[in-house]
DNA sequence: TCTTATATTGCAAAGGTTTGCGAAAATGTT
DNA sequence: AACATTTTCGCAAACCTTTGCAATATAAGA
């Protein structure tokens, strides 16, 4: 095995010290032309590349964020992710992506080994489990600085991103209004969190607002399995509702499953409303009328937040992105 | 700020030296039972945990596994990734997940950053643009165990984890020939890649093999986008195949959207068989019939083999899995 | 030539942990 | 009581890099 590509190794070779090529790599003032020359050759010819560890250990700062999230199959997340993804590497920062599977213990696992391997940040989808927050606390006290995205806690001292996610119900309530739908059914993911209740809110307010002849039937769903249960169940019924509307990627997964099943046809048996990010709907038939939110617009704003975060300390922040609607033929 | 947690602050706390009270964390026979529990108390209360990056720095081992694909939306990688991921835990590694977008320079860039972290392995599937495996062998050579998985290079000097490929297209021939198809549009992935010659020759070879009177037209597609134009151009056709078999997820997505553009009914007008992971093909309706292929089973594989080459230090190995048909409504 | 300023380089400590080896203390043996 | 063992612990080096400060060399000014 040839000798290991240190700054030390170097030095002796070149028979300068230590420190010498340190600042020769990056081209430090102090050191002449012609050494840095010297240097930067063998250094490229040993093919060197610092260890990362002994950086961080000296430094005290790395260039890892942590990023938690229930899982990245969600269309939704992926495209959150594939979004930091990328301005994370312009700001040369990698990032290590951890699934909690939507359990509470694995999110808390999660953050430990983000603790572990000094992340410079995280970034967090809280599970629709997680209620104690202690962890989070801990680690935000120990100058580790944390985002929560999308899934965030109802706190408002903790810095977020997220979408609007009460608007998002209130413009599905005037679509179904303008579609002049009389019978809706909402099915809902875990009512635990947050976006839950806001979305739900947003819908049901809004179109009691705007009229008072429209009949609403809520439920929940944990998973698609449920969705595509409940949904089933509902269609089941003498009398069907008229649109169902889907809060996410995953419950509409199951409600078309559910109507497939069934037989029945988009849009003249049955209307689909959904709040996606496109991909499912579009492979639909006919493509299903969605508001639309947009992992990859969450992802840039995270990050940027992130960077304040870090370079300005800011301590308290809520950003907000709007949604739009795409028309498809499910209505 | 209180104090840190740190070995030397406990053990100066203490009395005691560091070395002491390294052993007594890690319950070395050579410390009493007395200091244990001692260092044990103080470390809980202070929170202690060992900076990772003094680990690493001193054994020089990560417990970190580098994770390169092409995409994680990929339903088939993310259930690798998901697999391997809770292996990997048990085994007290976690992942670094990193997207190659199917770009060779992206992908090269995550090589030197698995590199530069010092990972303990790397688990690759390959770009459809790669070509060029220096770097791969650079690190390889630099001592960090490289598995390949799904999308592999040829040569068998590599350690790699695949399906049964070629298998995958003779039980796609056997399928059709047995539902009495004769006229087969077959859609390919990139030519570049390897599972992409084994199934079409498999499936080429195997048909041919059955009967001389099944007919059978090949095109490749790189992406959703360009699948879906295939599917609609073929079926522009006077003359329309009777099955559309797709080779993957991502061809298969495309094929669909371009099917339901035609208003064309599955099976009535066209029939439809993919190799997948069952994702896509249960929300269509009918259920698409397809060849399963599990990234799961591939990723708990993937990671056995990793553990096997990172503790017997087996140079070559190639494992194969074995696939089955999941019948839907769509032949 | 001597002083002063400037350009280069080196020294050494620090960051936190692991570990071989030697030292001290406790225990056991005759 | 003298010696041999065993138990328990500390020293110090090593992993590799960064960086404040001191040191040397070179050039400039008087």
């Amino acid at each position: 095995m040839t000798t290991k590509a240190t700054l030390k190794n170097i030095a002796s070779m070149l028979g300068i010290s230590i420190s010498t090529v340190s600042r020769a790599l990056k081209d430090h003032p102090d050191i002449s032309d012609e050494t840095k020359k010297k240097v930067r050759e063998l250094a490229d010819l040993m093919d060197y590349e610092p260890n990362a560890f002994a950086v961080y250990l000296r430094t005290n700062e790395s260039k890892v964020i942590g990023l938690i999230v229930p899982e990245i199959s969600n269309y939704f997340y992926h495209s959150f992710v594939a979004s930091v993804e990328q301005e994370a590497r312009k700001k040369g920062y990698s990032l290590i992506i951890l699934q909690s599977a939507n359990d509470a213990a694995v999110e808390e696992a999660n953050l430990k080994l983000c603790k572990l391997n000094r992340v410079a940040g995280i970034f967090v989808a809280l599970t629709s489990e997680t209620r104690d927050m202690a962890t989070f606390d801990r680690i935000k006290s120990s100058g580790i600085p944390i985002v929560f995205f999308d899934k965030v806690p109802e706190d408002n001292h903790y810095v977020k991103v997220c979408l609007a996610d009460r608007e998002v119900g209130k413009l599905a309530a005037r679509t179904i209004f303008d579609k002049k739908k009389k019978k809706v059914f909402a099915l809902f993911g875990n009512p635990n969190i947050s976006i839950t209740r806001k979305r739900k809110q947003g819908l049901v307010d809004e179109l009691k607002k705007l009229s008072p002849f429209i009949e609403i039937a809520t439920a929940t769903a944990n998973n698609t399995e449920e969705s595509m249960q409940a949904t089933f169940d509902i269609l089941s019924n003498k009398s069907k509702p008229d649109l169902i509307f889907c809060m996410s990627d995953e419950i509409l997964t199951g409600t078309i499953m559910a109507i497939n099943k069934k037989g029945l046809k988009i849009p003249k048996d049955i209307g689909v409303l959904a709040v996606s990010n496109g991909f499912i709907p579009k492979i639909c038939n006919p493509e299903i009328t969605y508001i639309e939110t947009s992992g990859a617009i969450l992802g840039k704003k995270a990050m940027k937040t992130f960077m304040e975060v870090l370079e300005k300390g800011i301590i308290k922040k809520l950003d907000v992105i709007e949604s739009k609607l795409v028309e498809g033929g499910s209505i």
